[in-house]
RNA sequence: GCGCGCGUGGUGGAAUUGGUAGACACGCUAGCCUUAGGAGCUAGUGCUUUCGGGCGUGAAGGUUCAAGUCCUUUCGCGCGCACCA
């Protein structure tokens, strides 16, 4: 018999497959088309990772399954070459980044060929190559055509080890994605996509977007679209210092409304509904009028203060210290609701770069203003009153600690601490009116003890119910106020506030929520217990409070109400901000694709006309930054120095390239089209293909697949495509780690190379069958070596029986029943499975197949109920095992390759057995199983069951009040 | 802090609509076999047991004839964003 080796049949069937071109396909609007491709890889040195092995198992088999069932697959590759690793690498040893990346690209295609991936080859695209960029820099002519690209002078992070910009989708937690190096902040002239036109555009599209939800959360986190209102406080008169009028917003465009107001601080909030609280007005150190506040004896603490924050980097100040810090100015603005004087002052936890780069400052409502006005004793008006309500009945309000003070001599509850979640505020609920005096003289000396000095009496009316709570955001800090909360029961400081008998004598208990409750409710009246939810720094809504005319009007709708008395009055209109900023194109390196514009002494910046395109890379001889904020392009002088389209004066050209994701923005598209030389991409040819159908990847969650999503919009907005958006379904699959579970990494040495897996025996089929068996394709996993051997294994069991049958003398007078339903089964399971993309469950369907066939072989083998299942079994096995399943299908006699043969189909009749087994239960147990023949009746069923022997001894002599029959699973008997 | 997701044997994981929890595989145990191999085949493998059964899906309650699945509360873990007003 002929053994199953991988390493001889792999090659030959890879060797066919190219040789027939069997995966090129062209565009036929007659057929059925299925677009599906993984995130294509950056070719490094080091060649194929598990995770590109991953990716591409998935795709193929999603690919595989869908040839099979005849429709028209578009599986294309392509390599994302432009980048720093390349240029580094050429920096180091002086070989240029083209002739390197073109040596990786063949590793990298030898490698996909020795998977066995079914790739139109004739689709292979580079971004680097002039015939791609050339249309990448098309595209950016388009968009500053359309004001969608531009130029602008700001402070921006650069990495000081790349020497380069980042776009802030490239920064990670203060920390540069490539080389993990601290970033800075730098003044420097940048190119930006405005992305943020398109805001609402991409946010809209997101819910029906079939993606993971949490890609769809995290893309729309990072647009970060706030609804609320820009509202103006004039500044006074009197104590404020000259406010030019020329002054403009450090960083945004969209903040420029802060110029318009010559004499007013225009600020963003969400919450309008509070402005009546609003106590102070904070700026951020960068805001432009910052310094010009500045009054008398505070200018100097002033201008230090903002000249140390502008220096430190957003991340320092957002690290380092949630303490706050901040200065006073020594200015006044006007609250436009209250008319109140409302100091203002510049801190460093407003950001400069959100908003208007001000707030007004509500320190009842938000905890950050709250914990400034804390520390710098500033005051603190509530305007929205919680309503009132149970504890257990109200959602806002939970305990998380509980704490109950008893007197041991009466054992009765002297008061009841709750330590509450909410708004990480520490609520201590007085409990009975006996104890008021106690406790609130407590609670008045925690103040005191604590420097919490907003500590807040809370009356309810009518039942004098009294609240307090010490604010802190720490549970440990909330604990010590607790504890402290008993300490001064017992101490003598509040012994006058109780019975001289009673001093010394009280207990605390440490209950956990449920324990408590019990004994609120047990030991004490439960009405005695209503809280008020709430105090100075509640962030619900509620009832307006303290707010002129709209006192009592609920918060949700005195939102709008005071937009619309602020807008009458011309102090305040509605306002929509977001968190996501224009996306930084610029890059100060020479492996890119070089931006297409010509700067021209009369003419500006002028994008280089599509007949000169594409602005070829030049060769140099030195790649290296010089940190002097310029492209190593800039010393091509020959290649700079150019004429301008124009007017055709001496010109020179832009030498910064572009990110590497404006190359990967729409490389989608041009998988539909790879060759076309008149145009991008044909309109006609991409709306056949495209969308993409399933995308599979397992990274860039935020920057590649929101860029691809920004560009692809806007290509609708052009016209060039009859889509929005680029890709239908996205398969985010997670990470394999090394076997120890932890990742892999050339430092640990543990990486698994899927070459050397292959190489070792095992082959390509059984790496890319185990890598889908090894769990749900989402969820991150942990490399096995003994998992590979098990699925060989499995491998080795369909190789070793399809050989038996071959060999095998056939016998006509076997009864084929079971084979045949155990074969229907398995195809009805396998499809299903595979369309929801459950490799890891098809695969078990399919062991389980074969662990019938071993059980049935043992009756010998027919020569039909065999071959149907063998073939069938073959054609299965492909999108997973393609090598093994084209030999297997050719032995068999199959015509062609097994990918061109119609998916087998099952008889749902036949998936039922003739006699079939049904669960019994009795009063939700199961007490035995009968067999019955599949279309007995229900009554019939259910007597059976009765008569069960086990069954009737636990009914006994009693009386089932109810016999429930769910067919074709279980009988359940009620006594 | 906010948002999202997840807790099932020794391990990875099944259970698609509320219907026999633990499919399939790894590992382990025993037996058979010999081309001594990274073998192969067969059987067993949740815990417990007085062999009747009892208990079991992070914990506690609830709905139901029936709950891993639905509801309430709670604990733990992971990921994303993080002073975004």
């Amino acid at each position: 018999m002929q053994r199953y080796n991988p390493s001889e049949i792999e090659p030959k069937w890879q060797q066919i497959w190219e040789d027939q071109k069997a995966n090129e396909v062209k565009t036929d609007p007659s057929k059925h088309k299925m677009y599906v491709s993984g995130m294509f890889p950056y070719p490094s040195g080091a060649g194929m990772h598990t995770g590109h092995a991953f990716s591409w198992a998935i795709v193929d088999a999603i690919a595989r399954f869908h040839r099979q069932h005849g429709e028209n697959v578009l599986n294309p590759i392509g390599w994302d070459t432009f980048g720093l690793p390349a240029e580094n690498y050429a920096i180091k040893t002086g070989t240029s980044p083209a002739v390197a990346t073109a040596t990786n690209i063949a590793n990298f295609k030898n490698q996909f060929k020795r998977m066995g991936v079914s790739i139109d080859w004739s689709r292979e695209i580079n971004t680097s190559d002039p015939s791609y960029y050339k249309w990448t820099q098309w595209v950016f002519t388009k968009l500053f055509e359309r004001g969608l690209a531009y130029q602008k002078e700001s402070l921006q992070w650069w990495c000081p080890v790349d020497k380069t910009v980042l776009a802030n989708e490239q920064v990670e937690a203060g920390h540069c994605w490539r080389c993990g190096s601290l970033v800075e902040k730098k003044l420097l002239k940048q190119w930006f996509f405005k992305i943020t036109d398109y805001a609402d555009s991409l946010l809209d599209e997101i819910e029906d977007l079939d993606w993971p939800q949490k890609i769809k959360t995290a893309q729309t986190n990072w647009i970060g679209k706030s609804v609320g209102a820009e509202i103006e406080f004039l500044v006074e008169e009197t104590s404020a210092a000259r406010v030019s009028a020329g002054a403009s917003s450090p960083t945004e465009t969209r903040s420029e409304a802060v110029s318009d107001a010559k004499n007013s601080i225009s600020v963003f909030t969400t919450r309008p509904d509070t402005i009546f609280g609003a106590t102070f007005i904070v700026l951020a150190p960068e805001h432009p009028l910052s310094l010009q506040l500045g009054v008398g004896d505070f200018k100097a603490d002033l201008e230090e203060y903002v000249k140390a924050s502008v220096k430190k980097s957003e991340i320092e100040r957002t690290n380092d210290t949630k303490e706050k810090t901040g200065v006073f100015t020594g200015s006044y603005a006007i609250n436009p609701a209250s008319g109140e004087k409302t100091p203002i002052w510049v801190a460093d936890y407003v950001l400069g770069g959100y908003g208007t780069g001000a707030i007004m400052a509500v320190p009842a409502h938000d905890e950050r203003d709250f914990a400034f006005a804390n520390k710098f004793r500033l005051p603190v008006i509530a305007v929205v009153e919680p309503e009132t309500g149970v504890p257990q009945e109200n959602p806002e309000f939970r305990q998380s600690i509980v704490a109950i003070v008893r007197d041991p001599k009466t054992n009765k509850y002297l008061s009841i601490n709750w330590g509450a979640k909410n708004g990480g505020n520490l609520f201590i609920g007085g409990g009975r009116e006996e104890n008021e005096d106690i406790v609130e003289t407590a609670i008045r000396e925690i103040a005191e003890e604590t420097g919490y000095t907003h500590v807040q009496l809370v009356s309810q009316t009518g039942k004098m119910h009294h609240n307090y709570f010490a604010h802190s955001k720490n549970v440990a800090r909330r604990i010590e106020a607790n504890a402290l909360l008993f300490d001064l029961i017992d101490d003598e400081k509040v012994e006058t506030a109780l019975e001289a008998d009673e001093k010394n004598k009280f207990t605390v208990e440490w209950l956990n929520e449920t324990e408590a409750l019990s004994k609120v409710s047990d030991e004490l009246h439960a009405t005695s217990f209503e809280l008020l939810v709430g105090g100075k720094n509640y962030h619900g809504e509620g009832v307006m409070v303290n707010s002129g005319q709209f006192d009592g009007m609920q918060s949700s709708q005195a939102r709008e109400a005071i937009v619309a008395w602020l807008e009458e009055k011309k102090l305040g209109r509605e306002k929509t901000t977001y968190k996501m900023r224009d996306w930084l194109i610029s890059r100060q390196r020479y492996w890119g694709a070089p931006i297409p514009i010509i700067h021209c002494p009369d003419h500006g910046a002028v994008a280089v006309p599509e007949d000169q395109l594409p602005v070829v890379l030049p060769e140099i001889e030195d790649y290296a930054p010089k940190g002097d904020g310029k492209s190593a392009l800039a010393r091509a002088t020959d290649w700079v120095n150019t004429t301008c389209p124009e007017c055709g004066k001496p010109a020179l050209r832009e030498t910064d390239t572009m990110d590497g994701y404006a190359c990967s923005s729409w490389y989608l598209l041009r998988y539909a089209d790879p060759q076309n030389v008149e145009q991008a991409w044909d309109p006609e040819v991409v709306n056949y293909w495209n969308p993409v159908d399933v995308y599979v990847g397992g990274d860039h969650a935020v920057a590649h697949l929101l860029y691809v999503r920004f560009w692809t919009h806007v290509f609708y907005d052009m016209g060039l495509v009859n889509f929005k958006e680029p890709v239908k379904k996205l398969i985010y699959h997670g990470y394999i780690n090394a076997e120890d579970g932890t990742k892999m990494s050339k430092s640990k040495g543990n990486v698994v190379d899927p070459l050397d897996v292959i190489d070792s025996g095992y082959g390509a089929d059984a790496l890319r069958t185990y890598l889908l068996f090894m769990g749900p394709i989402e969820l991150d996993a942990s490399w096995s070596t003994k998992g590979v051997a098990g699925v060989y294994r499995f491998l080795n069991r369909v190789w070793t029986v399809t050989q038996q049958y071959l060999e095998s003398e056939k016998n006509s007078e076997i009864n084929d029943q079971k084979l045949a339903v155990a074969l229907n089964k398995t195809i009805k399971k396998v499809t299903d499975d595979i369309r929801r993309q459950s490799f890891n469950t098809a695969i078990a369907g399919l062991m389980e197949f074969v662990n019938d066939l071993y059980k049935l072989k043992l009756d010998g083998f027919s020569e039909k109920g065999w071959h149907d299942a063998l073939t069938a079994l073959a054609q299965m096995i492909a999108v997973f095992a393609p090598h093994m399943a084209d030999e297997l299908w050719t032995q068999l006699g199959g015509e062609g390759l097994v990918q061109n043969a119609t998916w087998p189909s099952w008889d749902d009749s036949l998936i039922v057995e003739d006699m079939i087994t049904i669960a019994i239960q009795v009063n939700g147990k199961l007490r035995g199983e009968v067999t019955v023949e599949k279309n007995a009746d229900a009554e019939e069923i259910k007597s059976l069951a009765l008569a069960h022997e086990n069954v009737a001894k636990f009914v006994g002599d009693q009386k089932p009040t109810k016999i429930i029959y769910v067919p074709g699973r279980l009988v359940s008997i009620v006594l």
